[in-house]
DNA sequence: TGGATATTACGACAATTGTCGTTTAATTGC
DNA sequence: GCAATTAAACGACAATTGTCGTAATATCCA
C-alpha cells in the first residue's frame, strides 16, 4: 500500500474508489458498476486496469479462474494530495478558504450544517492534545 | 465570461487562478508568478496562454505594446464544478462527507474551526430565505 | 538607422489518457 | 470433445498536455 509518484488521472480515480469502497473486485464488477454511471466499454475498463496494475496502483491475484483486484494506493494519501493541490492552487494554500467555497457554493442543507456544527464542536472538546 | 465545455487541466487553472485575483496581466506577468512557484520556461506559459486563447478561456487586448489577458470563465463556476465531480467521484456525490474529509484530514488549526463554526451559525441566522 | 531587446507566433515532441477492436486463452455446458 | 461463452492480453489511435526551441516582429535607444 500506499506509494503514490503519480496522480491517478479521473477514470482512475473512479476505479480506485470502486476499491477502496470494496477490495478485491474483478474487471467486470467494475466495469458493471462504473457502466451504471457512464458510458464505456468493457475493454475500455480493463485497459485502463491493466494499465494500473503495470503503473503498481493496483495488485492482482486469481481467485479461482479470475483476477480480483486491489488499490495499492492508500486513500486517505490519494485524497489528501488532491484536495492540498487543490487549495495550493486555487486557495492560496488555505485549506480553510477552500471549505468556506464548499460551504457557500455547494448545495448543502440546513441539516448537513447541523451535522457539521456538530462535528467540530466535538473535534474542539475531544481532540486537543 | 463563463462558458464552461472543457475543465481547464493543471496548468490552466494555475493561470486562470492568476486572472482572477487579478484580471489584465500580461503573459510575463503571469510567467513571473508561476516561475516564483515552479520550474518552467517562458515559452511554455506562453504557449499554455495562447492555447487557453484559442480554447477561448481567456480574451486578450492590446495594450499599449502588448497583450494583457484576461479569464473568459467564470471562478465559482469552475470551482464549482471541480468540487461536485470530485464529490461525485470520491464521495459518492455526498458534500458533508467530502468537508468531512477536509476538516479530518486537513492540517486545520483550532483558531480556522473557530471561524469555521462562526460561519455556519452566522449562516445559519442570516442566510434562509 | 541599425543593432539590442522584448514579445509573440509557430511548430515539434514525448508522454498520458480515454477508447476500442481484434486475438488468444481459458472454462463450461452439451 | 467441441462449440459457445467469458475473460484477458495486445496493439492502435486520436486528443490533450506539458515543454520547449526557433523564428518572426515590433520597439527602443544610441
Amino acid at each position: 500500500m500506499s506509494n503514490l509518484k503519480q496522480k491517478p488521472s479521473e477514470a482512475e480515480l473512479e476505479i480506485l474508489q470502486e476499491l477502496w469502497d470494496k477490495p478485491g473486485l474483478t474487471v467486470s464488477e467494475i466495469h458493471q458498476k462504473l457502466e451504471a454511471r457512464k458510458q464505456v466499454g468493457y475493454t475500455t475498463t480493463l485497459k485502463q486496469m491493466q494499465r494500473m496494475h503495470d503503473k503498481g496502483m493496483l495488485s492482482r491475484k486469481k481467485e479461482g479462474k479470475l483476477f480480483i483486484y486491489f488499490s495499492e494506493l492508500d486513500e486517505q494519501l490519494v485524497k489528501n494530495s488532491i484536495f492540498s493541490k487543490l487549495s495550493e492552487t486555487l486557495f492560496k494554500g488555505s485549506a480553510k478558504d477552500m471549505m468556506m467555497h464548499l460551504l457557500g457554493n455547494q448545495k448543502t442543507t440546513q441539516e448537513e450544517l447541523q451535522e457539521l456544527k456538530q462535528w467540530i464542536e466535538d473535534k474542539e472538546k475531544g481532540g486537543l492534545t
